[in-house]
DNA sequence: GGCGGAAAGTTGTCCGACAACCTGTTAGTG
DNA sequence: CACTAACAGGTTGTCGGACAACTTTCCGCC
């Protein structure tokens, strides 16, 4: 897992940080491709597939014969389609996460998870159930579930703190991307129980399934967040190059 | 605005046709590149461009020494980050796009308006208050806002069935991305009266920003959606690449 | 002061070469 | 026969240089 990335996708994360710690601001010129390649001892066309990830990232915009620049693209505080799992979320809030109630077990796969996970709907599947508090106040209440034989109750009780990524990704599946489904709902009364809130509640409903690189699903998850408690944004790319269909 | 796209973009598209045609299935290796390149007639660089951009986006993925192969990713259906305005998300669903109400005034900004949009509150703002339907039932109350010397008001109305995007566009003021904020809500008597529903009824309401590419926020909307009427969906990222924060 | 054109600077594309890496084959060994 | 190790071919990664297309600046000219 410590396979260094290939060279562009170095230079490209040096120029992201230059980028994000305010070093380059938006509107700024980047000093040209002949420049940052000398500066950083490398041939032009490494440096220029560096710069066309960020462009595909939309960090920075080319003009040809005038320079390349960093672009206004606000940074958003909350960012659904980057952020992931619950942890990083509510610390990105500039709250501190933390576990109000955690419980671990196998437990017999709902239709809807068996059909994601593609098993038979009962098979046992290790599920973990967690109530997530942000400075202390419950604001959401979260199960996944994985196949037993990715990554048993015991293996995962083990695991402690650690984010079930990490788990999954020392077993040889790391997650590679998600969907994520959004429903609004009001508060049933287990989830008002378990918030601590009135039945009615406005909940925000996240179910999510992770899958490898290769396609495979390997965590389904449930998420019932407190509305009132986050606000969750997503930067849409603009209708510009895409043709109509 | 028929300047044409750099040739890695051109190419980029192609290859983009093709996978999402089927004739490149997930799981398929690409030709090598230096054949790709010769079949369309250019340099092995333009066409490694090109496929950088759409490893970039997630479509395929390149691994040294063996080959380029298309990624197992799903196609959503309704995917927010990418959709762009009402019409195209109800069409996204495979139902037809259409307008009950229709009413296009000069208003005073509210204060959450005004901020965006960078006026003082209270001043007069082109808005475009309309009622969407999906096959005939109706889902969505949205409301555009935008400066009046950009848009007036007349000039929106002769506009007709066109989008609003094109309406800024063509007036050089072409919205290249914006920033959207999710909201669970409960109908109000008012949401409740447009979108004939029972009071109470569950609504994901859409603040969304739009900006140009210098970053000028152009367009404030705000939307209203049926929750039981939509599915909404994000494909998010992987945590692979991304360090901690 | 205003205008036109040359000049310099920057990105876009092309070409050829070699390095690093993966994969399947083959020869060798037990 | 099973297993291992070396080999050859193919593919992506990086390098260096060259020229084209385009933008911006500046200088001389009117």
């Amino acid at each position: 897992m410590s396979t260094t990335p290939s060279l562009r996708h170095r230079l490209a994360q040096e120029l992201r940080d230059r980028i994000r710690s305010g070093e380059l601001a938006p509107g700024d010129k980047l000093p040209s491709e002949p420049e940052l390649a000398h500066g950083r001892g490398v041939a032009r066309s490494s440096m220029r597939a560096a710069i066309t990830v960020l462009e595909e990232e939309g960090l920075i915009r080319r003009r040809q014969g005038s320079g390349t620049y960093v672009t206004y693209r606000p940074a958003v505080e909350n960012d659904l389609s980057r952020n992931f799992g619950v942890g990083a979320m509510i610390a990105a809030t500039g709250l501190g996460p933390g576990t109000a109630e955690e419980t671990c077990e196998l437990e017999p796969a709902p239709p809807a998870v068996a059909a994601a996970l593609d098993v038979p709907v009962g098979t046992p599947l290790t599920a973990l159930r967690r109530v997530r508090t942000a400075d202390g106040r419950r604001v959401v209440v979260a199960t996944d579930w994985c196949r037993a034989e990715h990554l048993s109750p015991d293996e995962l009780r083990d695991m402690g703190q650690g984010s079930v990524y990490t788990a999954l990704a020392e077993k040889g599946l790391a997650v590679d991307h998600g969907v994520a489904s959004l429903t609004p709902e009001n508060a049933d009364a287990e989830i008002a129980l378990s918030l601590d809130v009135a039945r009615g509640a406005l909940i925000l409903t996240i179910d999510q399934v992770d899958s490898t690189a290769e396609g495979v699903p390997v965590l389904v998850s449930r998420e019932h967040h407190l509305a009132d408690a986050f606000s969750f944004t997503v930067v849409r790319q603009g209708p510009g190059s895409e043709g109509a269909s």
